[in-house]
DNA sequence: TAAAAATACTCCATAGGTATTTTAT
DNA sequence: ATAAAATACCTATGGAGTATTTTTA
């Protein structure tokens, strides 16, 4: 026989009423055998941890000891329940979450501050990756959810729309079209374009060439660079221009000007992506957010969430 | 049913091995039996502590929480059973000792000094207190073990010599007896004395008193103090003469000669004393060591232990 | 004598074993 | 087809109950 949280239950009852009696009402079983499961303790300890005469019992200083620890262990055994179901229900927990420079330009970090005061006990730890990248580390379950340019076509996940925006186009200032109220893509055919680097921004492209295809042409590229800031860089020092979504409105620097695409309907769309089954955990909790805060249509205006606080 | 050591030490298994049949192996139990065990656990939680299909075992994120959580606990238990068995053994643990002006004179520094050597996980928490106040504490389980003039007549108690001690007279320097090799008592019976309170020094008094009265004479009280450093200094002001036992020598001041009582054979005995059956915990030890270090015949010398160090 | 713990015995809940089924690769 | 977990069913250990004895204040 082996010791367990039994015992220790009855040696604090014990040690706490110094009377069998009435240490075994409160555990709500009879005398004798919570007479018999403290000896049984005894026997396996090798210790004497009571010393009874048949009018008093006595703690010994060794049964003191024990008592000490044991009432560490129900304590650590309790507040380990407690928190395993915080967590189980994912009010406590942690969220690894990737994000394109596309979705943290736009609302994403509205987003995840609405979630973060909803729910405060969730540690939120964002990683910058791009979107291939993102899927391989979700397959690997090295990443909880991806926001990244989509829609994805995978089976085994779920998906939600965040946000949904129009193609522009960034000129340098002294560009001749940078005074226009608005372009069209085949104005753009004879351009230098500065390009996000092909391996990151794969995705992004595979939305944006079809419809220069459309247009009649492909983008002339004189220069890459690895993220938003550096193409706008480029960009502001007049080695070409570029095609970009709205929010990139957020990040102008000096000596850039934005301007509506005409004839680019079609939106680029940046969708949380996420395993499906986890109903479970932080991940349930915040899959369900997503889904409560899904963007409308798909032609939702481009500014922030609405905030009501 | 509710959560035991049992359910705890069964998920850490499979949490290691994730593969219930190599946990059920390690634990020495059939695959089945810990299916359900962990089940039950499950249940209990109303949490699902691992995902598995027919063939991987994942353990969830509040599993892993649980996990940690359960690591703890079986450490503490696993440590709170070897220090009680340390205090049961009375290799750990807490001595609260008394002790007399008398016993501290003398030999008993280095008898603890000793005990500590061979024992540096028993913390030896010394009580200065006069003989009849540690036998009530003795009774009522506030002091473990009394260093107290002896011998005492008391059933349900231990004791052992300690030290053995040969009265002896103390003047001032200019005192007429003081260039004496030694004294007989009836040559004090006309002195001034310098006492010990009548309450504190009960027991010392009902030692000397009884010699002195052999020789014809109670001594005169001219003064009184409430310890050995206090009456010495009321002798060296010259107040009176006091009797104390052969180890005053050690604290002596300047101003003070003692002399040798020849006619009084009959020694002051200190004596450790404790409640009897301590054979466990530190007490146990203690007494143990002090029986092993008993003073040999009652005519011992009154010179420190052999020190072997 | 009374009050409390220990002992004797009986019973049953449940942990655990064996055989088998289900399921996913 | 195979390997692994789950299920079904049975067994037996040991935890708990009732009645009784022992002990000491």
């Amino acid at each position: 026989m082996r010791i367990g949280l039994r015992h220790i239950r009855y040696l604090i009852a014990v040690a706490e009423e110094l009377h069998f009696r009435r240490a075994a009402e409160r555990l709500g079983i009879a005398q004798p055998a919570l007479s018999r499961a403290i000896q049984h303790l005894e026997n396996e300890l090798g210790v004497v941890l009571f010393s009874r005469t048949n009018r008093s019992v006595q703690i010994t200083p060794a049964g003191e000891t024990f008592l000490a620890s044991c009432r560490e262990v129900i304590n650590s055994v309790e507040t380990a329940i407690e928190k395993t179901q915080l967590v189980h229900q994912g009010k406590l927990g942690l969220l690894r979450i990737g994000y394109t420079d596309v979705a943290i330009a736009g609302k994403l970090p509205a987003l995840l501050k609405k979630f973060q005061d909803e729910q405060p006990n969730i540690i939120l730890q964002p990683h910058h990756d791009v979107t291939v990248s993102q899927l391989q580390k979700l397959d690997a379950g090295a990443l909880d959810v991806g926001f990244v340019t989509g829609p994805i076509n995978r089976s085994g996940y779920e998906q939600c729309l965040v946000s949904s925006e129009r193609f522009v186009c960034v000129f340098y200032e002294s560009h001749p079209l940078a005074r226009r109220e608005a372009v069209r893509l085949e104005e753009l055919s004879k351009e230098d374009f500065v390009h996000g680097s092909s391996r990151d921004w794969e995705q992004f492209y595979s939305y944006l060439l079809p419809l220069c295809r459309r247009s009649g042409f492909a983008p002339r590229i004189v220069q890459e660079a690895f993220n938003t800031s550096g193409i706008l860089g480029l960009v502001s020092a007049g080695m070409g221009v570029t095609i970009l979504t709205d929010s990139v409105r957020n990040s102008m620097g000096p000596g850039l000007v934005v301007i509506p695409i005409e004839d680019a309907a079609e939106e680029l769309q940046t969708v949380a992506f996420w395993k499906s089954g986890s109903v479970e955990g932080a991940m349930g909790v915040f899959s369900e957010f997503l889904l409560r805060h899904e963007l409308e249509a798909s032609a939702g205006p481009t500014d922030h969430l609405d905030n009501n606080d």
